[in-house]
DNA sequence: GTTAGGG
DNA sequence: CCCTAAC
């Protein structure tokens, strides 16, 4: 196996890849910095979210309806993933208009067929609009920053998003002017409709006109704190439910001093918004961008992983427990469908509102990439007479053979095992783009748990075997080679998650678990994996010779015990009988059942012991050792060092006779008997 | 294989 | 707890 020539070293010995920086290290300063008018925005942002409110509360019966319509229709709904718009009516067959503008667009009208529930999506230039009920069923997907209401024949559509540039005085047509993938600007939404005369404006990036409700954004005053951690405060919506009181960040302007908080009961409220906003949202410092509205999938990878760690913060943290719904679009691939694929469904009604998620569209996949999988721990025992190319194919036919039926594929996702193979990716929530960063394969044993040996009888490795955790091991009797399948995550049948899942190797019944260590690889970059090469980089990476493992593949450091305070006393007394030099014989006297306690271990911990006891004890961490111990410790330390230096001298005047008798320098402040004998601390 | 000491 | 030099 070739390996990859910037492996690193990393724990267990594992030969690990470089980590890309931009993996490990998200940078702030992709975005670029435009405080001043941000603020603002916000606040205008917020204000239209209000206004739309402010609409939707005048025309209550509208509401009703549309949850009666909702409801009915939830399970139904398919998800405008990259719809960037989305609007909702009371009454959208009023407006044939809109079903002109389908017909209009025959492409589109086809891809709303094959996908019932698009509302308004666009992918290139093309308009797509769904039946008037799946619009109004669709009322919960706006357009973060978008407040949009149908009345009578018009649309009114109050975007503040400062990141849509709201710019209706530039009036560009959307023919000229391609849309990006999976997003639509409010701007092209207006001049497309403009165009089509469908659509009246009413709002600009100065200016929110909603009937008689009219703002300038030069009154709009902003006074909240600047913390993104509670910008999903500012995340507006019309839909009168998904708001209510914020305490914490307050807004001060000519109409309204209330804040309003997404409702955490609506799932998906705020779950559709372009890119451009994800990365305003995600910004923590706020120092966004306003330029343009190039969906994520256009920028370089390094870049959009920004946005993906953000959504894994996002998934544990979050306001009030739930995250602020934002979904980066577009993480792994650049084409439309790789943008559907986030339903943006957080918190404990996750699960749930997967499984009401209706089928999506047919042209909707996921896509996921792993970068390399970590093959799971091979142990291959070979004579040391074998050649080199013996020991290659050994291993070769080792990973072939373990690869080829030994192992199956393992899906984690949030650190949960999910079993039932049958679910959809949908249903599983892997389609969720917010959850893929904590998606994760591991390789596991296919026979699990009836080990698949071929071992004979009384084979030096049985009593790996005979270990009560699960340990597959192979072995091939001719060739002497030994793999074993040491799988980790599979010994635990229910859901654990990850990071709990642990490795058993130690043949001590009495062992403690080892450190986690999960054959898994995150579809992140993040992933401590061998990585084979391809045969054509052979030759060059075999020229470079590569760095002796520190510690063997096979060996694993063992898990960390602290000493009981039992344990210590023990020690200690052995220590005060036998003397600092005599390890073995402590560990033969006094832990020689302790199978976990080796010599080298004792006289480890005599000398942390030492150190502890000279430090002050606020300094000492751990379990706290008894002063009493740490004082007899020091006792015995002094007595047999002292005996320790008589015993040099003894030996260094019998060897070479010095006619300068050494003489001690006493400056005591403790003396004691110990043994017969006076000891000076 | 043990011991001592640095890491 | 690991590693290694020295014995």
């Amino acid at each position: 196996m070739v390996l990859h020539k910037r492996l690193h070293y990393g724990f267990n010995g594992y030969l690990v890849p470089h980590t890309p920086r931009a993996a490990r290290t998200p940078r702030k300063r992709s975005i670029p910095k435009r405080k001043t008018d941000e603020n603002q925005l916000r606040a205008f942002d917020l204000l239209a979210t209000i206004a739309g409110n402010l609409m939707l509360e005048g025309n209550k019966k509208h509401s009703a309806s549309l949850t009666d319509s909702i409801k009915k229709e939830e399970h139904n709904i398919d998800k405008p993933l990259n719809a960037a718009l989305s609007f909702f009516g009371s009454d959208v067959n009023r407006f044939p208009d809109l079903n002109n503008c389908a017909k209009e667009h025959p492409h589109a009208q086809g891809d709303a067929g094959s996908r019932p529930a698009s509302v308004i999506t666009t992918s290139d230039c093309s308009v797509k609009i769904g039946s008037p009920e799946q619009i109004v069923s669709d009322r919960n997907k706006f357009l973060l920053g978008t407040s949009t209401r149908i009345a009578g024949n018009k649309l009114s559509v109050a975007k503040v998003s400062p990141s849509c540039k709201l710019d209706c005085e530039n009036k560009t047509h959307i023919e000229n002017e391609p849309v990006d993938k999976g997003k639509m600007s409010v701007r092209n939404l207006a001049n497309m409709c403009n165009s089509n005369g469908l659509v009246k404006f009413l709002s600009n990036k100065d200016h929110i006109s909603c009937g008689s409700f009219s703002v300038k954004r030069e009154g709009v005053k902003l006074d909240t704190r600047d913390d993104d951690e509670n910008s999903c405060c500012t995340q507006p919506n019309t839909v009168n439910k998904a708001f209510r009181p914020c305490n914490e960040d307050r807004i001060t302007n000519s109409v309204s001093s209330h804040c309003w908080k997404v409702n955490p009961d609506m799932k998906d409220g705020h779950r559709h918004f372009d890119a451009d906003m994800d990365r305003r949202h995600f910004s923590q410092d706020n120092k966004n961008s306003f330029k343009g509205q190039r969906p994520l999938s256009d920028y370089p990878i390094k870049k959009r992983k920004l946005y993906d760690y953000y959504s894994l913060n996002n998934l544990s943290g979050g306001t009030n427990g739930k995250d602020c719904g934002s979904t980066p679009k577009g993480y792994w691939g650049d084409d439309p469908a790789s943008l559907e694929t986030s339903t943006g469904v957080t918190g404990p009604s996750a699960s749930s509102a997967v499984e009401q998620a209706s089928p999506r569209s047919r042209d909707s996949h996921v896509k996921l990439q792993i970068k390399s999988f970590r093959v799971p721990e091979l142990f291959i025992e070979i004579p040391e007479t074998a050649t080199v190319a013996s020991l290659k194919r050994t291993v070769m036919e080792a990973v072939t053979k373990i690869l080829g039926d030994g192992l199956r594929v393992g899906v984690l996702l949030q650190g949960k095992k999910i079993r039932d193979d049958n679910r959809t990716l949908l249903q599983s929530g892997i389609s969720d783009n917010n959850k893929q960063d904590s998606l994760g394969f591991m390789l596991e044993p296919n026979h699990f748990p009836a080990p698949v040996s071929v071992y004979s009888e009384g084979h030096p490795f049985l009593r790996f075997c005979e270990s009560p955790k699960p340990s597959a091991r192979y072995v091939d009797a001719d060739n002497l080679v030994h793999y074993s399948l040491q799988h980790k995550a599979a010994v635990k049948s229910t859901d654990v998650p990850e990071s709990n899942i642990t490795n058993f190797m130690e043949s001590e019944h009495d062992s403690a678990p080892s450190p986690p260590d999960v054959s898994e690889v995150k579809s992140a970059a993040d992933s401590r994996a061998l990585v084979p090469v391809p045969p054509e980089n052979v030759e060059p990476l075999n020229m470079v010779p590569m760095r002796k493992p520190k510690r063997s593949v096979f060996a694993q450091r063992r898990i960390r015990r602290p000493f009981t305070v039992c344990e210590v006393e023990t020690l200690v007394q052995a220590v005060e009988n036998l003397g600092t030099g005599r390890w073995r014989d402590v560990k033969m006297r006094a832990f020689d059942n302790a199978n976990h306690r080796t010599y080298v271990d004792l006289k480890d911990k005599w000398k942390t012991l030492v150190h502890t006891a000279r430090i002050s004890p606020r300094q000492r961490r751990g379990y706290p050792v008894p002063q009493e111990l740490l004082d007899r410790v020091l006792l015995a330390h002094a007595y047999w060092s002292q005996q320790q230096a008589k015993q040099q001298l003894k030996q260094r005047s019998r060897s070479s006779p010095s006619p300068l008798k050494v003489k001690f320098v006493e400056t005591p402040q403790t003396h004691f008997l110990m043994n017969g004998d006076l000891v000076v601390v």
